[in-house]
DNA sequence: TGCTAATCGAGACGGTACGTCAAGTCTTAAG
DNA sequence: CTTAAGACTTGACGTACCGTCTCGATTAGCA
């Protein structure tokens, strides 16, 4: 994701001095204290120098934009969720959205999800990087849950698999992005996503 | 939005040269136009300045950040869906669903989208504004349709509407915010509401 | 000086409302008090128009420039100086010095001629208003002083009057432009004139 | 006079990549350039950037003000004036007033000079330095002329010799500052010189 | 062990845009 | 028609960062 920049100039072998690794990661950590701290707005290159105690020159020798940089910065940061399987359909994507909501729901978890969409529509390589790494992961995990479900008949099986999980997911992303964060309430997503169980043709709970 | 601004310095009367409307308004369609052209990031006052053939301190005197100007150009062009009422639940919501994806999810309207969820993080105000402009309609107009629904019988009685609403709503905001959209069909999100309203206890289509 | 701006449109005869002879006086007024407290680079007429209570369009319509009002308001203010007449040479010479050095000494009269003097080579119209009001007026004080001794016989004849002046001037002036207020003693103008006076051909003191 | 900005800070040796002298220069060139062009008032910084073909910051850098600038290019291009030593008092002076008018009476010396005198009043520092630059080399090149003369009995040994220096050097500045050039003639300036030599007890031409 | 070449921190460089201020002009309503 | 008020266009101000470019001073691996 970065270092494939300027380098590297003809001669194969590395030679000169070669680039610190610890520099690289205290770079990164700057930028994603920063960035919570002011906002990607408001955060300047030079303010990350500083912050690192790091000559411009060496970010960007590694990053050639503030874009970059801060994909980088997230992308090198994101958290896994696990996916569980007790055997309960209802009870495993419950808990699983609980999870994700937590994580992602997070002043944090907020933030990096806003600024992502908000570049998304003047950045595709940003588009990419996030929807692989953030939202393709969300989805693989909920359609591995209900096809292990339709598999032991506990889901209708002319359920459309795909759009099941885009109401699932629709519904949570639409808590994390378009609700005030006070207004969330994880009862209030249970209840909607027990509408769509039931749609799916899961008994009711 | 706008106009309350430094004004009013004491005298309730207008004194003085008073603002003209004229100028407003061309300032605001410069903001979108080049909105569209650039991008919220590339964006400069002085350009739209330049654009509108006005002076900064015009701009200036009735918004005081980049935000504040954008935001009141979106807002004050921002669209309406007229609330279908065919007497039957299905065929009002997917109507309902159909103009109002065809109107934001434009590329103008992504935009939009993206550049306000990228900055509530950062701006209550924006937020407020926001939520009672672009989400609380559409909220409203779905409760409509759902509630003539309930009063006719056609749909169950102890569905909790809130939570269909957010279904059905987090389904279309997911479409308009996560998906690129290339990967947005209206079949598919057809399909996803039909599931939340056979959950929500309406006939089979 | 003023006046013979824009106005007058045609009729002689004034018509509709006669400006105010006393707002032109308070405009000047507060244009000295704001210049003596700030200097001519930092007097805006934006403050001379706050400080007289006024428009500024009073103001553009009676002075075309910051210039102009400047000047009219230092002219207006003149002050002017007697000539003694006691019948002895040195005597009218070192009183008059005496005198003149003490008005424009001042402060207020330094800050004046320096004004002028900077503002002159930028400034035709200054210069020339300058010259008739400020320095012709001195030098006629001292050619009549010296007119006066040369036809008593105090004063060889043969003596160049003009170049005479120009030397009692240029030491007045001197000391008034250049020299820092606080090396310049009288008792040391004193001495520099009485060598002036021995060159001239009076008897020595 | 400038570079002990803001620099400095801590560390000794020099680090980081070193102002440029060639730009140093140039700037200064530029801005005594511009400054016989527009005058003082009109003089903006941009309009020296961009003469210059540097950024305004790299200005702002070394000279925190206009004035400051103005000073620093007006005092780095100080012309010197020669002292001559012929062995007889009355050739030297003329001489040497001769010259000096010849540099200072020039249309950029009269600039110079009314710029100077102009921002004294509001500006100690400038005050200073032009005292310092200007003023003293000129009276202390007198005095040096005035003193041989004197040892050697051409010269009477009571004349207080600084009021005879503040005498020609009177007659100097005047015609300088307060004369229209129009009206400037060497010979006058001889005439009056000649009395204030008569009146320090040289022997008449 | 020294040589070589790219790295490092630092900060100057030519620029762009910022948000502020004042200049001089224009437009209101009140007198 | 003048006045006070204040919005208008224009243009410079001084600041903050941009991304590029020197500097002298480290580092590795290669010779």
């Amino acid at each position: 994701m970065a270092k494939q920049q300027s380098g590297q100039r003809g001669r194969d072998r590395a030679s000169g001095r070669p680039r610190s690794m610890h520099v690289h990661q205290t770079i990164l950590e700057s930028t994603r204290s920063l960035l919570a701290e002011v906002g990607y707005e408001h955060l300047s290159i030079e303010s990350v120098a500083a912050d690192a105690g790091v000559g411009k020159s060496t970010i960007y020798r590694r990053w050639s934009t503030k874009e970059d940089l801060v994909v980088d910065a997230l992308v090198s940061a994101k958290p896994t969720v696990a996916v569980p399987d007790t055997g309960d359909l209802r009870q495993d994507i419950h808990a699983w959205v609980e999870t994700y909501m937590a994580v992602m729901g997070s002043s944090v978890g907020r933030q990096v999800l806003g600024l992502i969409i908000g570049t998304v529509s003047s950045n595709p390589h940003l588009a990419e990087v996030y929807w692989s790494r953030y939202v393709v992961p969300a989805n693989d995990a909920l359609a591995a849950v209900l096809q292990r479900a339709q598999a032991r008949g506990q889901l209708r099986a002319d359920t459309p698999l795909s759009a099941a999980i885009d109401a699932v997911s629709g519904i949570m992303f639409y808590q994390l992005l378009v609700k005030p964060s006070a207004q969330v309430s994880l009862q209030h997503i249970h209840q909607a996503i027990d509408i769509v169980l039931r749609g799916s043709g899961v008994y009711d709970p």
